[in-house]
DNA sequence: GAGTACGAAATCGTATACGAAGGGTAGGCA
DNA sequence: TGCCTACCCTTCGTATACGATTTCGTACTC
């Protein structure tokens, strides 16, 4: 069936059925076919897939490492939810991961890959006008992904990764509940970018992206406080 | 023989199949059963753990996922190996990750806490007389642990974890190569429980923590560099 | 003598099958 | 009427079995 239904089909045909899966399940957890809290039902998921539970029970487990997913022993697995404090700490390793990442790859970075990130970081200026948080969420990862992509560290690239997926479990961006924060978010890609620019300590630019992020945090936080006093 | 004997066995026995698995396997790679480049032949640990292959498989999938073990589809598992360039990315994680777990749990470490990290350093120092780089690395992460193991973030502590245990399988550690490291590790570590101890700055902490693991990693590389020029 | 091609052994990948553990519901008893 | 218990159903955990792929050894040819 794999053959002849999808002969050269797309990128996720490739590899081995356990690889499929995981790319799919992830696929639907990030685009909200499963949301948070949603069931993981491995013989369901494996009929829909048509392939085996065994493979898909990996790729659930791989999920599990990353944190997508919770599960529990003789129970199953649901897609992780949105638990404030998961929030705080995933945002928290974040900033230090990214952080050194970007500041990291940042001597790597040259002028195709800021004319790149200036250019997505005017889109988002544009976003503004009339907001709309998911494009500018999905901007904003396309942004920090140029800047922190060329990290030499692979590990902790990995790990950027892992955070960027977590959080994108949960769609409705920080941006949708703190839309003020997202003005000040594009003034601070452009110093960022003015660091790269000229070079900058790697020290500096780490404090700066690091801080980047950390103000997003806080400013959730803030608005959560309010709201849930 | 599991059953039978094993009823409230010991902790071994706890949990899943794949769980004691995974145990059984990453304790013999952290002792060196499975040295570097050992191949792990799927049907061989089942049989030699008395249960079938799927656990194992996915005990091996998990150790991929943090490292231990590098795996090839359709080919197998090998034990990961000590690639010079493998450890700088690890130690540059680790310092980033630990620098900073040691910041967030520094506030909440007790006098208890200091007195047991003190006792061990001042083991390490009798230990620098007639040195055993085994037993000294062993007291350093044993120092380290407690200096971390309260941080908040269960994220971040688990990032510090995966670095050690990486780390565990090159038990031959830096300070068989660099022994001079040893005496300058134990001063720092002073250094670090006196910023503890008078509730320092948390950026300060971080860098100080981070600083000395750089040091060790920056030791391993000149040595190195002197070695294989 | 060296290189290549073919075949066999070893090992992985996945499917299917069965036993075990949890949760939900219906029925009975206080 | 409310709570407790027993049963059943769903779903997971593991074993076994078979097909797929890779690798190594051997023989043949240039």
């Amino acid at each position: 069936m794999t053959e002849v239904a999808g002969t050269a089909r797309d990128a996720a045909t490739e590899g081995s059925k356990s690889q499929q899966a995981y790319a799919a399940v992830t696929a639907r957890i990030v685009d909200g076919t499963y949301p948070p809290g949603h069931r993981l039902v491995l013989a369901a998921i494996a009929h829909d897939l048509g392939v085996s539970v065994v493979p898909v029970r990996e790729a659930i487990r791989r999920l599990e490492a990353e944190g997508l997913v919770t599960f529990q022993r003789n129970v199953g697995a649901t897609v992780a939810g949105i638990d404030p404090t998961e929030y705080l700490y995933t945002m928290q390793t974040l900033s230090l991961v990214e952080g050194a990442a970007t500041a990291l790859s940042a001597p790597l970075i040259g002028v195709a890959d800021i004319a790149r990130a200036r250019a997505v970081n005017e889109e988002m200026r544009a976003c503004l006008q009339h907001f709309d948080p998911l494009r500018f969420t999905r901007l904003n990862q396309e942004f920090h992904a140029v800047l922190f992509e060329r990290c030499p560290n692979p590990h902790l690239l990995d790990l950027v990764h892992r955070g960027w997926n977590r959080l994108a479990s949960l769609r409705s961006s920080t941006f949708r509940f703190v839309p003020g924060r997202a003005r000040a978010s594009v003034e601070e890609h452009e110093g960022l970018l003015r660091l790269i620019e000229e070079s900058a300590d790697a020290d500096e630019i780490e404090r700066a992206a690091r801080s980047h992020r950390s103000a997003t945090l806080d400013a959730y936080l803030a608005h959560a406080h309010d709201t849930h006093p």
